[in-house]
Order: C-alpha cells, then structure tokens, then sequence
DNA sequence: GGCAGTCAAGTACGC
DNA sequence: GCGTACTTGACTGCC
C-alpha cells in the first residue's frame, strides 16, 4: 500500500496545474507554462519522496489544451526529455502514478463530438504517462459515464466504444464508481463485458451502493486487477460535515480512517487521499498507518 | 494586493 | 425548453 494526494502539493509554492484562457493561447506562453507545470511535478515528486507518498495523481492541466484543436504544437517531441527522466525517476523511486480526466470524458456519450472530444482526452492523458516510460500499472480513471436516460443502452455503448479505442488507451483506462449515477456493482457488470480493471471509490460507495461492505467489495474488486495492472487502486475521501452531501471533507477524520484501515484487511492496494488539505492529511495518514504490514513509504 | 466573476469541455434535474 | 447545480483550482478584470 502506498499513500498518495492528487494533482497538487500546498506547500511548496508551485502548481503543476497553471494553465491559462483560451483566449490568451499562444505558442509562447503555451511553452512557458508547460515547462513550469513540469518543473513543478518534478518538485512534487522530489517533496512525496522525502514524505514517503508514493502514489500521485498527474494533473490533467499538466499541459493545457492539449487535446484542443487550438493545440498544434507537436509537445511530445519538445518535451520528450523532460518525460523521460520524470519517468525515470518515478521509475527509481518506486511510485505509482495515475491521471482522472475531468468530468467532461464520457466514453458512453451518445453525441459523437462529446465521443470525440473525450477520446481526444484520453489520447493526451494516456500519451503523457507512454512519454514517461511507465509500465501498465500506471492509470487513467473515467467513470462510466452518463444515463441520458437508459442506463442499459449506455452501458452498451461504454462496451462498444471502450472496445474500439486504441489499445495503448485501453492498457491504463480503469473505471470508478460515482456517487449518483454508476455504482460498483453497475461497474462490475461493464467489467464482466470488458475486463476493464475498476478502482473502488469508497466515499461514493458509501452514497450510492446496496450497501456491500467494504471487504467484499475488494475482495471482488480485486480480481478485476491483473498482475500486469499493478496493486488495485482506491480512492478514499470523507464527508465535510455541514456541506451538502458528497462534499469532500478538507481534513481527513483520523478515527474514520484507521477504521478504514482495519475494516480494508487483508487487502491490499495504493489508496489514493482525495482531501482537500493534500500532502498535510496525506502525511497523517501515513501517520496513522505506521506499523501496518501493508504501507510502503520507499523503493524496495 | 485583494476580491468576485469566469473558465474548453457535459449531464441531470427541477421548474 | 431553459436555467441551474455540480466541482474546483486558477485566470482575469476591476477596485
């Protein structure tokens, strides 16, 4: 197991997520900003090393517009240096690495520019993580998608579209349960048809199961994970109180996750934090997880 | 320097 | 059919 936060650290001064209108792209300050994006990443791994967090999500800003039209520019090659050695670092140091295109990606959408768009997305998320040099336990997470009113037909459609993408995305595409729309057990019906690894969500779990406890659930989860996919991921965030339902908390509750962790045996995975405080619960939780056989905090 | 409104992209839902 | 909520960090224009 291996503790993680997502996208950005807030205490190092830097972002690796700068990004800029549309209105004000140009091919300078496109160079600029991605040049910075990356030098920060490179900060946040260095920091994550020094912490013992090992798990990170890229930012899908990381290099923006990349899948717009407006985006000519060949970046691949440009930068393909830099990638390589962020690669070869994360690569020496142990980490797992995975990238969550926003809600915008829907891969059941019925519209064929929505479609379009999204596999455009999923090209640059996954073309990032090849540019590296990472194996295929390094991910790109989508939910299943939209409803648009007929969950069986969408289904059918995520089967058939995730079917015909290009098998350089389908080796690092895994699927999430949300927390409205597709449960883990609607996940495990597309998995059935698609062998598509699922992550578990247990936040939206909680907000949108039949109530499955959370040991079966990876136990069942787990198997959707091949030894080449790498360890299963999951995803783990907790309740802001006083915020409408499904709000993320900003801290993490430290009595709700050591239960976590406890209720979580003798499973395995890289858990990925979603709080808003980042790196700071992040380094709580591995506080509290000292002493459990399962945490890794350095390359082995 | 600080603040409020806005931003590439979509869907669901209430009225 | 239309407007709004959802989510969220960063940009941008205005004071």
């Amino acid at each position: 197991m291996r503790i993680g936060y997502p996208c950005i650290n807030r205490s190092i001064g830097c972002t690796p997520s700068m990004t800029f209108r549309l209105a004000s792209y140009s091919e300078e300050r496109f160079l600029s900003t991605v040049a910075a994006n990356l030098a920060c990443l490179q900060k946040i791994l260095t920091y994550n090393v020094e912490h013992g967090l090992l798990f990170l999500r890229i930012t899908s800003d990381l290099v923006p517009f990349a899948s717009h039209e407006v985006c000519t520019f060949p970046w691949q090659e440009h930068f393909s240096d830099t990638f390589h050695d962020l690669g070869v670092y994360c690569r020496d140091h142990g980490f797992r690495i995975s990238m969550h295109p926003d809600q915008f990606v829907l891969l059941n959408a019925p519209d064929e520019g929505v479609l379009r768009r999204s596999i455009d997305e999923l090209a640059y998320q996954t073309s990032v993580l090849d540019l590296m040099g990472l194996d295929r336990a390094a991910k790109v997470q989508i939910h299943a998608g939209g409803v648009y009113g007929d969950k069986a037909a969408s289904m059918d459609r995520f089967v058939e579209n995730y079917t015909r993408l290009d098998p350089a995305i389908r080796a690092r595409l895994v699927i999430e349960n949300d927390e409205r729309l597709y449960s883990v057990a609607d996940c495990r019906v597309i998995h059935q048809r698609t062998k598509i690894p699922i992550i578990l969500d247990v936040f939206h779990h909680a907000l949108n199961s039949q109530g499955e406890p959370l040991a079966e659930v990876l136990s069942a989860l787990s198997k959707t994970w091949k030894k080449y996919d790498g360890l299963p991921m999951v995803d783990y965030s907790s309740q802001q109180q006083g915020k409408r339902q499904g709000a993320h908390a900003e801290h993490i509750v430290p009595e709700d996750f050591t239960l976590f962790l406890q209720d979580s045996q003798p499973f395995d995975y890289d858990l990925m934090l979603e709080i808003k405080d980042k790196e700071k619960s992040a380094a709580l939780a591995l506080a509290l997880a000292a002493g459990d056989p399962r945490l890794v905090t350095r390359a082995v």
